[in-house]
DNA sequence: ATTTAGACCTGTCAGC
DNA sequence: TGCTGACAGGTCTAAA
């Protein structure tokens, strides 16, 4: 669920809240969220861990604890942080429907970051709950319990991400290494823009909307575009990306911030989710289309189907 | 060697 | 009201 606007963003709510708190201990609600290492040494490691920064690298989350160790997130589909601040009761019951279902009650609360929001106290799925030294509770919360919370030494960092491709936002995206990567692939350019190694951070959302920005059909092979299409892609990409970010990042469903908020880039897409809606560059009607067992929308006017698609 | 179903999971919404 | 199927920001694995 959330792609590189999302985690960023959360990224840096957490930077400008948590760093310098200290991890009094972890309770874990669904067993599976805690990849590595297993669950007892998880939770004897995590204990009286300081935090020290607040990194992302594509989709992943990174948290820099002490004693060289870091945490690694990925939400996939609809995994979220929700930051509680001390004085609020957390009540994490066992319900015969749902063993992990919680619900907060506690004072008005006014987040720092967005001045005048008020928190948001909707119900969720705590998978994980991180009790700070200072009394807040920092919640992994997802219902698709499809996230992954792991535990490594900072020395492994390299091998652990060895695979992934550059960030799209940083001078190590380059149009050459770009093109790169896209000759390689013989798959239709949704697809490659999907793969990790290509670019990290991706996903279906500022897939579709990033070929929307260079009017490129999604279908179109990777490894058949002109230099120029590669350039607006490159271009596209860097600029989807930074105006998800600005927005808060696109919440259409599960994604919410540290305060429990929806991000505003849902107003600002041109394409995804949009089918049967007109598209604003010629009017024409957005369709959808599978790609990869993936939603993909594109307006069939302004992104025309190439001569050769396979 | 790729491509594609299936798995992992729960929730929501449209249609009957 | 209740059931069924489609679908949802992701990624891995096994079968074709």
């Amino acid at each position: 669920m959330p792609e590189l606007p999302e985690v960023e963003y959360t990224a840096r709510q957490l930077r400008s809240s948590v760093v310098g708190a200290t991890i009094r201990e972890a309770r874990v609600f669904w067993e599976r969220t805690i990849g590595r290492p297993q669950l007892p040494d998880f939770l004897a490691e995590i204990t009286e861990q300081r935090i020290e920064g607040i990194r992302r690298r594509g989709k992943f989350l990174l948290l820099d604890l002490s004693r060289d160790l870091f945490l690694s997130i990925h939400r996939r589909m609809t995994g979220n942080f929700l930051l509680l601040p001390p004085g609020w009761e957390i009540d994490i019951r066992l319900s015969e429907t749902d063993p992990v279902a919680w619900k907060t009650k506690g004072p008005n609360f006014h987040p720092p970051v967005s001045a005048g929001a008020s928190y948001n106290l909707e119900t969720g799925h705590c998978r994980v709950c991180f009790v700070l030294a200072d009394g807040r509770y920092l919640l992994f919360t997802d219902p698709r319990k499809f996230g992954r919370i792991e535990l490594w030494p900072r020395t492994q960092e390299d091998v652990i991400f060895a695979d992934l491709g550059p960030e799209p936002l940083s001078h190590t995206f380059t149009v050459e290494r770009f093109t790169e990567a896209l000759v390689r692939h013989r798959t239709g350019i949704k697809q490659a823009l999907l793969d990790q190694q290509v670019v990290a951070g991706i996903g279906n959302i500022y897939a579709d909307e990033a070929l929307y920005y260079a009017c490129i059909h999604p279908a179109h092979r990777a490894d058949s575009l002109t230099s120029s299409e590669i350039h607006l892609l490159h271009e596209g990409i860097v600029a989807v990306l930074t105006l998800g970010i600005e927005h808060g990042g696109t919440s259409f469903n599960d994604y919410r911030d540290l305060w429990g908020q929806a991000g505003q880039n849902y107003n600002h897409v041109r394409v995804y989710h949009q089918e049967g809606k007109p598209c604003k560059r010629c009017n024409t009607l957005i369709e959808r289309m599978v790609i990869a067992q993936r939603s993909t929308h594109f307006c069939p006017h302004c992104q025309a189907a190439p001569a050769i698609v396979e």
